[in-house]
RNA sequence: CGGGGCGUGGCUCAGCCUGGUAGAGCGCUUGGUUCGGGACCAAGAGGUCGGAGGUUCAAAUCCUCUCGCCCCGACCA
């Protein structure tokens, strides 16, 4: 087992820290609260980058850049939104640099108006739309953005919540409310399917209550992910500004029968929270484990022998199944060194690896790719060589098993990763599953919430409710599910059957899924 | 911002109470033996002890100030 890992049992944070550094994803940086990230976390969320961004093409949307300073007085414009982000702005408010007279440098020159750096883009985007947009013919504009935003936070976690952190900022505007609210739920859809079938962590896709409610939003909807500890992560959110942003930075057009609108406008996101998500939701007590879908390596092949001829034999067997399993000719490439060999998986940018150091022996190595999250090893040694076998060990389950070395073909290949992919996915619903309560009672709710777990509950709408038990519990409402049945450890929940608010005694029109939540 | 804790080679930490001029384990480098689930031997490299000031013949150690980080609370993708 791993040492330098610490256990999900003895201490989930620590594990959670300890499975970055050991899986070589993230580094703290010098200032507080900003992540380095490093090629092998930054090979994931390119994969999820790319993935995402096929996805949002192929609904119609296109990608553009925005600036990352936003003068302050756009922020002011509207209401909600500057409550909901004023305190975690950062603020530029000097250009330039003079030596402070001891040894050190100070801020030189006040600007006139102060900058702040974007925390989210719907203001400088509202501006820039305005401008762009005449008429009904110009609409609906679906404009997607890849960049990094930064949130003053007090307390932060590597990918989590970082200061600093990349994400995309889908902003539309529509003729209508309803298209509006169409794409909202579109992109809704998008995340979900994503996040099940590339990421492999299987979601409530839901709307949020107005306390939970995005700065600005008429309504939000997320999808919200169970991790390993019961805790909920929002993973996306989806929001319909209605004509919020519209009406305070005027954007405006001709409608088809000559009147002047507001346009309708929304605006979706996922970040880099979601390799945070990943790492909860499938990492173990040896380190990471990977959906294949977003494995920057997917293979790792390390080759066993004693002797020199054993060596010369073992790696010309072993560069042959590794052309086998790209498919091709072996294009090598370094990576992190020369000692490994590294061939690009045609179609999909991932990667076959074939561990070429000297200075380690197998195990080393064995660990060493296992906690990177690899999900395919290939051991090859005298052995295999003798009797034209290779050992296959799959990351999931750490099972070993030995195949025949002319069936380890790129066709091989992508069945196992398709069946370690599904695997992923079952196991991370079965587990929520298994801690999904529907409670109905504020005492049985009270009693097993430290447990961990959704809970799905009755709840009479009302704010007050919401936030007496946000107060008294620390759980607050994930969503209100856009399903209407749900699965939980007793079997499926009808979440729309009428019933009674525990807290309050009144009565509620459906359940709602309460939880502590990262 | 409130409450706690901690700053000593790349990492984890000992030494501080009772001042005497810096140590261990891991990691790293080189050579050798090893090699199918975290090896061993040998030889090395690497630290102005977070910073500034003070006390003293002498400060990692005592005093003052300061900076930074971590944990717990109030806010959040």
């Amino acid at each position: 087992m791993a040492t330098n890992i610490t256990t999900r049992a003895k201490d989930y944070s620590q594990w959670y820290l300890d499975v970055i550094a050991a899986g070589d994803m993230a580094d703290h940086s010098p200032v507080r609260g900003c992540m380095v990230i490093k090629p092998h976390g930054y090979g994931i969320w390119e994969l999820i980058r790319d993935q995402l961004d096929a996805r949002f093409k192929a609904t119609g949307h296109v990608n553009a850049y925005f600036p990352l300073f936003i003068p302050m007085s756009f922020l002011a414009k509207e209401a909600k939104h500057v409550e909901g982000f004023a305190m975690e702005c950062a603020v530029v408010t000097h250009s330039g640099l003079e030596q402070d007279g001891k040894g050190g440098l100070r801020p030189k020159g006040q600007i006139e108006e102060p900058l702040i750096v974007r925390p989210t883009s719907e203001t400088i985007i509202g501006h820039t739309y305005a401008q762009w947009i005449q008429s009904w013919r110009d609409l609906p504009l679906l404009i997607n953005q890849w960049a990094n935003v930064v949130r003053w936070e007090m307390r932060t976690r590597l990918f989590l919540r970082t200061m600093e952190f990349l994400w995309q900022e889908g902003h539309t505007a529509h003729e209508t409310a309803d298209e509006a609210q169409t794409e909202t739920l579109q992109m809704l859809d998008v995340y979900t399917e994503f996040a099940e079938n590339v990421l492999a962590i299987p979601v409530v896709r839901g709307e949020k209550s107005a306390a939970e409610r995005f700065a600005g939003a008429e309504r939000t909807y997320c999808i919200e992910a169970m991790m390993q500890d019961g805790k909920a992560l929002q993973s996306g959110t989806s929001h319909n500004l209605g004509q919020n942003f519209s009406k305070a930075f005027d954007i405006k057009y001709q409608t088809r029968d000559q009147k002047v609108e507001h346009v309708w406008t929304t605006s979706w996101g996922v970040s880099t929270r979601l390799i945070g998500g990943v790492i909860m939701t499938h990492a173990d007590d040896e380190g990471l484990v990977l959906p294949p879908a977003i494995a920057p390596i997917v293979v790792a092949i390390v080759p066993i022998y004693r002797k020199d001829e054993e060596r010369e034999a073992v790696l010309a067997y072993a560069k042959g199944l590794m052309a086998q399993l790209v498919g091709g000719a072996v294009a090598a490439r370094a990576v992190g060194g020369s000692e490994i060999m590294s061939s690009v998986l045609p179609g999909s940018g991932r990667r076959v690896v074939l561990d070429l150091r000297d200075g380690l022996r197998p195990p080393d190595k064995f660990f060493h790719w296992e906690q990177r999250g690899v999900p395919v090893r290939i051991e090859v040694g005298p052995r295999d060589l003798q009797n034209g076998k290779a050992v296959v060990v799959t990351r999931v389950n750490r099972e070993k098993s030995i195949v025949d070395a002319p069936k380890l073909t790129r066709a091989w290949l992508d069945a196992t990763l398709a069946t370690q992919q599904q695997a992923l996915l079952d196991r991370a619903r079965a587990f929520r599953i298994a801690r999904t309560f529907a409670v109905d009672t504020y005492e049985d709710f009270r009693a097993r919430l430290d447990g961990g777990g959704f809970f799905l509950m009755h709840w009479d709408g009302t704010a007050a409710t919401e936030t007496r038990i946000k107060e008294e519990t620390k759980a607050t409402i994930r969503c209100i599910p856009s399903d209407n049945i749900l699965d939980s450890a007793a079997g499926p929940v009808d979440m729309r059957a009428t019933g009674t608010d525990p807290v309050s005694g009144q009565a509620s029109k459906g359940r709602v899924i309460f939880a502590r939540a990262y």
